[in-house]
DNA sequence: GTAAAATAGTTAGTGTACGAAATAATATGT
DNA sequence: ACATATTATTTCGTACACTAACTATTTTAC
């Protein structure tokens, strides 16, 4: 039959692995109280500290309505706080707690192991990187 | 601060990579009423026509919670028929239906146009596959 | 031959993911 | 000035995705 072949599939191939992967990250971010899309909203505001919503969105790709209830449950477990801003009442700014800055270092173990677990050499993970950064661009642009 | 950046990790890489394509391929998968998941399994069908839910779950790696209602989707849709075997009660064997194996080949033309929209050359393609396979076995292995 | 272990699927509960509609606040055009 | 458009976020509805608990059938072990 005249049908696409699953392992002949680039995209299948980046759709299973990310999915393996993710559930390689659940033991190591379990302690840390995150689960794999939290911790790259995190991740973002590591980077930037105080920031609007919609910039987490275009950062990390996800949507809005995505967001919206994970940074609740990321407040409720006290990792940031969100405030509305003085001069806009619509946007809302997010901060950092103090425990939210302590996880940044407690992750950054978690991400060398992760990392290590994949296998790949130095050169093999930037390949794949610069790869994946082509697709994206591609996508985008059409 | 010494957090995980966004932008080095490989494991970020393949999981917003893998969200992008999977949004390239709704608006083609979409006139088929097929979402992204439910096309994986239908190829993991074409490929094999009358199989039990658990080998359909070793072939795609997604987990029974997730194919039973999936499944159940795919046949209100009219693509396949589930009926248990005479020799076990148990399992269930799933039988594409003649729309089931009709939209094969109609699948076929979306994914040569969802590859063509990753912009990679065939060696780029491969070497991408090569690397995620890589990685998946490592992740089992461990 | 029957109690206990194993197997195949389903269900329950939590957490993504997204498009589209809704809400609310600010900016703009006349 | 004030109706209209735009913007930021939330809510709604649908569909994954997983673990753990449950149901229903074989197997097996004694």
């Amino acid at each position: 039959m005249n049908a696409p072949k699953l392992n002949e599939q680039v995209c299948y191939a980046l759709y299973s692995t990310s999915r393996a992967i993710t559930k390689a990250y659940k033991g190591l971010l379990e302690p840390l109280n995150l689960t794999y899309p939290q911790y790259v909203v995190m991740m973002a505001l590591w980077e930037k500290e105080a920031v609007m919503i919609s910039e987490i969105a275009d950062t990390t790709g996800l949507s809005n309505a995505t967001l919206s209830p994970l940074l609740k449950r990321l407040e409720s477990n006290g990792f940031i706080e969100r405030r509305s801003t003085d001069t806009d009442e619509r946007q809302k700014q997010l901060v950092l707690t103090k425990e939210g800055k302590t996880l940044g270092k407690k992750a950054k173990k978690a991400s060398e192991i992760a990392l290590c677990a994949t296998g790949l050499s130095e050169k093999d993970a930037k390949k794949l990187m610069s790869l994946c950064e082509s697709i994206k661009r591609q996508l985008q642009g059409s």
